[in-house]
RNA sequence: GCCGGGAUGGUGGAAUAGGUAGACACGCAAGACUUAAAAUCUUGUGAGAGCAAUCUCGUGCGGGUUCGAUUCCCGCUCCUGGUACCA
C-alpha cells in the first residue's frame, strides 16, 4: 500500500474489532474496573449529526487509554428509545412508533460503527424494548412497595408499615408521607376497611396516586408541559390550554431531597451543574405556623425563614388557589376579590413568574390574629404567592422582604420595622441587626430570636421549627401511547400491582396514537386492556410512564443486559458499580440526574445495588452549533456577488448548504445544480473566488448549516474526524462547527503515516538505536499525553502528536523504538490509522491490548538554558548558559551580555532578579 | 434580579504555584516541483514605524499589587448558560 488509504484501513479494522469482540468487557476480577459511558441518545429521525459524536470521541479515548493503562473497560451504547418524535410520527402516519424507532436505531449505530467507536455492542440497550423495560416496570413495583422512614433514613416494605400500623396506629412512626394523612390509632387500623387500609397505604408508598394540577389542552387530548403552553394556549395548534385537576402517579423524590442534597458532596462534578441541583433542591430551614382566622374555627398554616421578624408581620398573603379563598372572602369584597381569583388562577404559573413587576392582589375582607402580639391583620390574595411551595400562604413582613414592601407599598398597607437600621432604600433583610419592637424578642439578634420564637410555637403548639424543600415530588404518568405501561390495575378504584410473575406487560396494538374520543389516553383504546386475576378482571391503568422512567436506571442494565431473572446481577453490579466517567450535556442537570441519583438511591436501599451515587465523575460537553454561509444575491436578478464586494450592490443574503462550501468558498458548480432556479446564476467574483458570508447559528436542516459526520468520514475519513472534534477546542466549551481547519488534522496522518514509508511508499521502519533528539521527542510527547489524559484536555494532546510528527520528520527519524510507542500515543485518537501500522510493525494483535509507554525524565534533562533577559519586565534579549549557574553567575553573564549593556548604557541596576532556570529581569 | 462560564492575531485556539504572549492548526503571501492543475515541500505572517538592526503598542474597558500580570485584587462593559415573586 502505497499512500495513506484511509477507506480501506478504517473498513478493515471495523469489521477485525467487531468480528473478534475486542471491546467486550466482562467481569475479571484479577483487573482493576473502569467504566466509561456516555449518555445514550434519543434516536431521531435525522440521523446524527457532527455535533453529537463530540462526547462519544471524548470518552472512546479515554475508554482506548484506560485498556492500555490495564484496566477492564466497560463502554457500551444503547437507545433511549421511547419519546414524542416517534409518537407524533405515528400520529400522522398511523405507522407504528417502533418501526420508526427501529429504522432509526439501525440509521444510528451504523453512523456510530462508522466512526470506529469501543462500544462493546454486545451490551446495548434499548429503552422500549421489552426485555428491558419489563424491569422498568420491576422497579416501579419496588417504589409502590416502599415507603421512606425518616427514622432510619431510607426506603422500607410498605409490608412492614402495614404491621406497624396494626401495633401501634401512626402516631409513632417517622415516615415521609401526604400533608393530609390523617393520625390513627392501633385500633382505628384494625377496624378500617381493606379499601380503607389501602387508600391510606397509598399516601405513604414512594410511587402513588394524586391528584395534581396540570395544563390540559382539550383539542389536543392530552397534558402539556409547562414550556408547551404560551399565555395560555398550547404553543403548537394555539389551542387554549386550562390548568386542571388531574389524578396522576407521582414519584415521592422529596424524599430523598436531604440525601440528593448530601450526595452532591462525594461526586466530581463541575460546580455549576451541583449549584443547579442544589437549587433546584431549593432547601430552605425556617418555621411552620398558624394563624387563627378572625370569626371562624379556622386557621391559615404558613412557612417562614424568618421567625424573628414576626412582630413586623402587617397581612397574610394566600396563593389565589389557597383552599380557604372561597369562605374567607366576605360579601363586600366579593365582586373585586372574585374577579381577581378568575384571572390569576387561569394565568401559568410560568407566565405569573416571568412578570414580575406588575403587582397584584385583591382584599379578602378577612382577618387573621398574630398569636405573638394578637393583632388583627388582613387577609390578601395575591399571585406572587405560589400555591405548590410551602403552605400556599405567606406571613408578609413588608419592612424586611422587598416582595412584600413593593406589595404593601401599592396597596397602602402598614409597614412595620422589627430591625435596627435604615429603610431609607425600602425594606431590608437586615440579618445581622438586633430586633426592635418584638415583644419578648426585643434586642436579640436573629439566631437567637429564632430560637425563642420556634420555642414559643412549640409551648403553644401552634407551629415548629421546619425544613422546607422547594423540589417537588415528581409527575411519573403521561397521557400518551409510546412509552412503557405502568403495572397497575384497579379494583373498587384503587390501584393494585400486577403478579411480578405477568411482566413485562406489554404496550397493546391500538387502531390510532390519540386519545379517545371521551378524552382518556390513547391505550384507552386498545382491546382487552385488563388483568385478569382469581377475583375476575380488573381494568390496566391507562397512562405510560415518561420519558425519564428508562433513563434512570440504564447503567445498571449495561452491565447485563441479557439477565432474564434480574435488572442486573448483584456479583456484575458490585464488580462495575458506579460509572468512572459519565459525559454527556449540561441540559440535564436537573432531570435525568436528578433522576437517576434518586433511583440509584432508592435501589441501594432496598439492596438491589451496591452504590449510592451512580456517576462518579462527569464532564459536560459543550455543544456544538452551527456555521451558517451565506450568498447575496443582487435583488431582482439572479447575480449573486462575492462577500467582500456585496456593499456596492443591494443584496440580499441568502443560506447556502455549507457543504458546497470549502473555507468559506463556494463552489460555483456544486452550487448551479443545488437547486433548478440557479442553474443559471452569475457570479461576480474577487481574485476568482465566490467568498461566502459566514454567521454562528443554532445547526439546523433549515439553516442548511447541518453536517452529517458520514460525508466527513467519506472525504478524510473517521481518524481525521475524530482527531478534528478533538482538536477543535476545550471539550466543554461551546463552540461553532467549521471545517476550515480540517486539512491540517488529516495532513498530520498523511505525515504520521509517511514516517513508516520511504519516498516509493514502502513501510519501512529502521532497527537503529535512536538518539539523544529522537528520545526526547518521544517522551517529551509521552508526559504530554498522560497529563492531558488526566485533565481531559484533549486539543492539546492533538496539538503534542502534530509536533511530534514535525520533529521526527525533521529528524528523518524511522527507527522502532520511537515509532512503536508513538503508535500507541496516537492510537486513542486515531485507532484505525495506529492499528494498521502496528500490524506493518509486525504485531498480530489488537493495538488496544498493548501496553500505554513508560515516561522517563532522564531524557528530559537539559544542560543548558535559554534564559530570556527582561529589562523592566519586557523581554529583550535571550542568553544559553548551562543550568548549573549559580544566581550570581547568571547575573554576571547577564549584565555583560551586549543588548544588556545597551539599555544600562554602562549605569548599574537598580535591581536584577534572577530566577534559576527560569529567567532574568534587570530593573533600570 | 440571582448563580455559573467566558472575552487573547484575519480564524479555531495555546500559555496561569505570576516569569519569553500568540504553541499547534487554518487562512493568506512568496517560492520550489509540474506543460498545467492537484498533492507535496520551503519561507514569511499580531498591529504600526523603518532599507535594516531595531523601536513603540498589544490578551474586552478603567484602576491597583509586583522587579515582572493573559494569570492575583477592586470597579465596569459585552456575550453566553442556568434559574427565577421560594416566603
Amino acid at each position: 500500500m502505497a499512500d495513506y488509504n484511509f477507506q480501506e484501513i478504517e473498513k478493515k479494522w471495523q469489521s477485525y474489532w467487531e468480528k473478534n469482540q475486542i471491546f467486550n468487557a466482562e467481569v475479571d476480577q484479577t483487573k482493576p474496573k473502569f467504566y466509561s459511558l456516555d449518555m445514550f441518545p434519543y434516536p431521531s429521525g435525522a440521523g446524527l449529526h457532527v455535533g453529537h459524536p463530540l462526547g462519544y470521541i471524548a470518552s472512546d479515548i479515554i475508554t482506548r487509554f484506560k485498556r492500555l493503562e490495564g484496566y477492564n473497560v466497560l463502554h457500551p451504547m444503547g437507545y433511549d428509545s421511547f419519546g414524542l418524535p416517534a409518537e407524533q410520527y405515528a400520529i400522522q402516519t398511523g405507522q407504528h412508533p417502533a418501526i420508526t424507532t427501529e429504522q432509526n436505531i439501525n440509521r444510528y449505530t451504523e453512523q456510530l460503527k462508522n466512526i470506529g467507536f469501543a462500544f462493546d455492542w454486545s451490551k446495548e440497550v434499548r429503552t422500549s424494548n421489552p426485555d428491558y423495560y419489563k424491569w422498568t416496570q420491576w422497579i416501579f413495583m419496588q417504589l409502590f412497595n416502599s415507603y421512606y422512614d425518616k427514622t432510619d433514613n431510607k426506603a422500607k416494605s410498605i409490608a412492614s408499615l402495614g404491621a406497624i400500623f396494626e401495633k401501634e396506629g401512626n402516631t409513632n412512626i417517622q415516615a415521609v408521607c401526604d400533608e393530609d394523612t390523617p393520625v390513627f390509632s392501633s385500633d382505628d387500623w384494625n377496624s378500617f376497611s381493606e379499601k380503607k387500609q389501602q387508600e391510606i397505604l397509598l399516601q405513604y408508598r414512594l410511587t402513588f396516586l394524586a391528584e395534581t394540577t396540570v395544563n390540559w389542552c382539550a383539542a389536543l387530548g392530552t397534558v402539556l408541559s409547562n414550556d408547551e403552553v404560551k399565555d395560555g394556549f398550547s404553543e403548537r395548534g394555539g389551542h387554549p390550554v386550562e390548568r386542571k385537576k388531574m389524578m396522576q402517579w407521582s414519584m415521592r423524590i422529596t424524599a430523598y431531597a436531604e440525601r440528593l442534597l448530601q450526595g452532591l458532596e462525594k461526586v466530581d462534578w463541575s460546580e455549576p451543574i451541583k449549584e443547579m441541583q442544589r437549587n433546584w433542591i431549593g432547601k430552605s430551614i425556617g418555621a411552620e405556623m398558624v394563624f387563627q382566622i378572625k370569626g371562624k374555627d379556622k386557621q391559615i398554616k404558613v412557612f417562614t425563614t424568618r421567625i424573628d421578624t414576626i412582630y413586623g408581620v402587617t397581612y397574610l398573603a394566600l396563593a389565589p388557589e389557597h383552599e380557604y379563598v372561597q369562605e374567607l372572602i366576605t360579601d363586600d369584597q366579593r365582586e373585586t376579590a372574585e374577579a381577581y381569583v378568575e384571572v390569576a388562577k387561569n394565568r401559568s404559573e410560568r407566565d405569573r413568574m416571568s412578570d414580575v413587576k406588575t403587582i397584584s392582589g385583591a382584599f379578602t375582607g378577612s382577618y387573621a390574629i398574630n398569636p405573638f402580639n394578637g393583632e388583627e391583620i388582613q387577609i390578601w390574595i395575591a399571585d406572587y404567592v405560589l400555591a405548590g411551595y410551602g403552605t400556599g400562604a405567606v406571613m408578609a413582613v413588608p419592612a424586611h422582604d422587598e416582595r412584600d414592601y413593593n406589595f404593601a407599598r401599592h396597596f397602602g398597607l402598614e409597614v412595620r420595622q422589627v430591625i435596627e437600621g435604615s429603610m431609607e432604600n425600602g425594606s431590608f433583610p437586615g440579618k445581622g441587626e438586633t430586633i426592635i419592637n418584638s415583644g419578648f424578642i426585643t434586642d436579640l439578634e436573629m439566631k437567637d430570636a429564632m430560637n425563642k420564637a420556634i420555642a414559643f410555637l412549640e409551648e403553644k403548639k401552634i407551629g415548629k421549627g421546619k425544613i422546607q424543600y422547594r423540589m417537588r415530588d415528581a409527575i411519573f404518568t403521561r397521557q400518551r401511547y409510546w412509552g412503557e405501561p405502568l403495572p397497575v390495575f384497579f379494583k373498587d378504584g384503587l390501584p393494585y400491582l400486577m403478579d411480578e410473575k405477568d411482566l413485562p406487560l406489554v404496550l397493546p396494538e391500538v387502531d390510532k396514537y390519540l386519545p379517545t374520543e371521551d378524552g382518556e389516553p390513547p391505550l384507552g383504546r386498545a382491546k382487552d386492556w385488563t388483568y385478569k386475576t382469581a377475583e375476575g378482571e380488573f381494568p390496566l391503568e391507562k397512562s405510560t410512564m415518561p420519558g425519564w422512567a428508562g433513563s434512570s436506571w440504564y447503567f445498571f442494565r449495561y452491565m447485563d443486559p441479557k439477565n432474564t431473572e434480574k435488572f442486573v446481577d448483584p456479583e456484575k453490579e458490585k464488580y462495575w458499580g458506579a460509572v468512572n466517567l459519565y459525559i454527556g450535556g449540561a441540559e440535564h442537570a436537573t432531570g435525568h440526574l436528578l433522576y437517576s441519583r434518586f433511583w440509584t438511591k432508592f435501589l441501594f436501599d432496598i439492596g438491589a445495588v451496591s452504590i449510592e451515587e451512580p456517576f462518579q465523575k462527569m464532564i459536560n460537553q459543550g455543544m456544538i452549533q452551527g456555521r451558517s454561509n451565506f450568498v447575496y444575491r443582487v435583488k431582482g436578478s439572479n447575480q449573486f456577488v462575492s462577500y467582500g464586494l456585496k456593499d456596492n450592490y443591494d443584496t440580499s443574503a441568502m443560506h447556502v448548504d455549507v457543504n458546497i462550501v470549502h473555507n468559506d468558498q463556494l463552489n460555483l458548480e456544486k452550487f448551479k445544480s443545488w437547486r433548478p432556479d440557479l442553474a443559471d446564476a452569475e457570479f461576480l467574483l474577487e481574485d476568482g473566488k465566490y467568498i461566502c458570508g459566514a454567521e454562528v447559528e443554532k445547526m439546523s436542516k433549515s439553516k442548511y448549516n447541518v453536517v452529517n459526520p458520514d460525508d466527513i468520514i467519506e472525504r478524510y475519513g473517521a481518524d481525521t474526524l475524530r482527531l478534528y472534534e478533538m482538536f477543535l477546542g476545550p471539550l466543554e466549551q461551546f463552540k461553532p462547527w467549521n471545517t476550515n481547519g480540517i486539512d491540517g488534522v488529516f495532513k498530520f496522518l498523511k505525515k504520521l503515516w509517511k514516517l513508516y514509508h520511504d519516498s516509493n511508499g514502502q513501510f519501512q521502519v529502521s532497527e537503529e538505536k535512536p538518539n539523544k533528539e529522537e528520545l526526547k521527542t518521544l517522551h517529551k510527547t509521552i508526559k504530554k499525553t498522560k497529563e492531558d489524559m488526566d485533565s481531559y484536555s484533549f486539543n492539546t494532546s492533538v496539538a503534542s502528536f502534530m509536533i511530534c510528527v514535525n520533529e521526527l520528520t525533521s529528524l528523518k527519524c524511522n527507527k522502532r523504538e520511537i515509532l512503536e510507542p508513538l503508535t500507541i500515543l496516537v492510537s486513542s485518537y486515531a485507532p484505525h490509522i495506529a492499528e494498521e501500522l502496528w500490524s506493518l510493525l509486525g504485531h498480530s494483535n489488537s493495538i488496544i491490548n498493548a501496553t500505554f509507554p513508560e515516561f522517563k525524565e532522564e531524557f528530559l534533562i537539559e544542560n543548558n538554558h535559554e534564559y530570556p533577559v527582561s529589562i523592566n519586565g519586557k523581554m529583550r534579549a535571550k542568553l544559553t548558559l548551562p543550568l548549573s549557574l549559580s544566581r550570581e553567575e547568571v547575573e554576571k553573564a547577564a549584565l555583560e551580555d551586549a543588548t544588556v549593556l545597551k539599555w544600562t548604557e554602562g549605569n548599574p541596576p537598580k535591581k536584577v532578579i534572577v530566577v534559576p532556570g527560569k529567567i532574568v529581569n534587570i530593573v533600570i
